[in-house]
DNA sequence: GAACATCTTGATACCGGTATCAATCGCGAT
DNA sequence: ATCGCGATTGATACCGGTATCAAGATGTTC
């Protein structure tokens, strides 16, 4: 007997025919809904799984009007990050009984636009956007969602100009925390990767103001934390210590090249991304610098490479999980009916130290 | 004026209305087929774009029978090997007009046939499969896809009860490679963390064939490469030299951590995934072992922190970008119409050697 | 000016479900 | 036997598009 290959499944029209009811009959059995008798219900179910019977979710979508799908559009799949943060999300989602259609725009505002263009075109019940806009953009893409009352959750960044609720970290203090970490073992030349990307980098303190206003918010907290940090302690702040660059692993690698060439040359460094990171870590190596001895490091987001490292490095520790599973919940209490004002939910992140921080060695300074 | 909020979003029977004209002649103008003059073209676009009109895809796809959507079922979107090869498919599918549905099983059958069944309920045009299952496993929630001619690409992994086209690595050549190269630099011991996942270890060589039966594909090929490597070369089969047990970190550093305290320990470690490297170091860390100066190791899977560890760690890199979009030309192919028989495209792997391996000490011989 | 080809247009069936509502059935009570 | 009531059932409209096809408008040719 070969494989029967049926290019027409079969509809609720033909299991009401071979068994001899009602499509409405049917239609109850299989969906759960309604009354029917406990024999035919037996009969329908038999047919129905004799001719491989399945439900075309996109019909019943069309009539009730939900799709039980939630859409979530990443900046970057390939970021660690979001990857953490994605589970966490599908997870709450699919104990919801929901599915995720998950779309990543690479930090690309047009494909930003088309994803969401996307989603509202399949009619997902509700949107979670990490956003690659500036604080104080303007997304005329995420007015069609406003104007459909479409409920949207945004995480990791907010943008001033968009009234939705949001999930993010409180980024400003922990960055600033980090930074005082290094500060407290005696580091005042402390370089920071990945400024808010920028063609002309800050003349001065005030300046910086301008740029961080239409960067990420995620990344102007983190540079507002650093220098928080620094005037805490009375350290006068240095552009040259705050690469703006775009950010590509081999850009990192390159501005602290150059941070370390510098007559005065930071004795620790603050890496607030992953991609910073390893950049980092490249251009120490390059230089046949030793960390902790040479330089001090922290990195930003965990993860089982960085506790293997020699040494294993300190890092800002994001709880990626919550952050999904908040932000989820968040959205489905919208997608329920809720209508309280729009709120957003910061998380703490957490240092955790380890052994890249040392005090600053009397040679290199 | 405030945001309108219009939870019935226009239709084309609106944007009729509105522009005066029949349903069918707006379904032309936006959906740009057939011929409507250029008068009334403009009148509806002119209205449609005040209305706010957004095409209903769901709908669409109702009449049409195609979604342009692909659905891809990975095993573990935590792991970067497939992130990579999602990043591939994504671009392909793209350029080419679909849009991807990811849903991940983390291994799980169960999550496995629920995914599969999300996917033909929302009439996916064709699937992207990497099993959680054994070679020589049957896969029941795959009938209905076979039952309904839905194209279907399996990745990374074969099945042989699966008649599928297939794009995979060759696992065992790429494994064979990097275990000789270990045993080039006159390793015996070689230890190989991940071998396929079973309760009880096999008892000899024989053994291992049922056990690489029921084992994914990919572990078994690469149990295998060592095994060719080993013969190659001469060198006995020992059974202590391979881990079986379940693929979480903690268990390859104490897999390895066994491994060490052996009365003859291995001077060169094979990891064969990402967790299983970094388990690995972890438990060389733990031993205060030196690499390679005491012990050898090569990873599988490149990443940029595996080329700044110190040493930089020698991988086999598998080509993830090329895997997925071969997997989306593939799969595209099969929805074009293409009935040609089902072929499995095998990519070669890349050992990229750096500076974790290094003769075996003549101490810890 | 008539005949004919071509372009434009609208009415309508259809996709596969759900929802509504009226009709019918079964059964106990009067 | 009649009635009433709840349980069961089926007919049908509908969701928002697409596809088909016939009708009407326009234009071309002789």
């Amino acid at each position: 007997m070969s494989i029967e290959h049926d290019r027409t499944p079969p509809t609720i029209s033909e299991v009401a025919e071979a068994a001899g009811v009602g499509r409405a009959t049917v239609a109850r059995t299989l969906g759960g809904y309604g009354s029917v008798s406990p024999r035919t219900r037996d009969r329908i179910l038999a047919v129905a799984r004799e001719l491989g019977y399945r439900p075309n979710s996109l019909a019943r979508s069309m009539t009730t009007g939900e799709t039980r799908t939630l859409g979530v559009v990443l900046a970057d799949v390939g970021n660690p990050f979001f990857v953490g943060v994605l589970r966490g999300l599908g997870e709450a989602a699919r104990s919801a009984g929901y599915d995720v259609l998950v779309l990543s725009t690479d930090e690309d505002r047009n494909r930003e636009a088309a994803a969401i263009d996307v989603l509202v075109g399949k009619q997902v019940d509700g949107i979670v956007l990490s956003p690659a806009a500036g604080r104080s953009d303007v997304v005329p893409h995420l007015d069609i969602v406003a104007k459909r009352a479409i409920p949207l959750v945004l995480l990791d960044r907010l943008v001033d100009t968009v009234e939705a609720d949001a999930v993010v970290i409180n980024n400003r203090e922990a960055s600033r925390q980090a930074v005082a970490a290094l500060i407290a073992r005696g580091h005042r030349r402390v370089g920071f990767v990945w400024g808010p990307v920028t063609n002309e980098p800050a003349a001065d303190a005030t300046d910086l103001r301008r740029i961080i206003d239409h960067a990420l918010w995620s990344d102007g907290e983190r540079l507002l934390g650093y220098l928080d940090a620094l005037e805490e302690a009375g350290i006068p702040f240095d552009t040259s210590l705050v690469t703006h660059v775009l950010k590509h692993e081999p850009q990192a690698t390159r501005a602290v090249l150059g941070m370390l060439a510098l007559s005065d040359p930071p004795t620790a460094i603050f890496a607030t991304e992953t991609d910073a990171l390893t950049g980092t870590l490249r251009a120490i190596r390059q230089r046949g610098l030793r960390c902790p001895d040479d330089i001090s490091l922290i990195g930003f987001d965990d993860s089982s490479w960085a506790s293997v490292m020699e040494p294993p490095i300190s890092v800002v520790a994001q709880p990626v999980h919550q952050l999904g599973t908040l932000a989820a919940e968040c959205l489905l209490a919208r997608i329920a009916g809720s209508d309280s004002p729009a709120s957003t939910h910061v998380l703490e992140a957490n240092l955790i130290e380890r052994q890249s921080v040392a005090e600053p060695s009397t040679l290199t300074r």
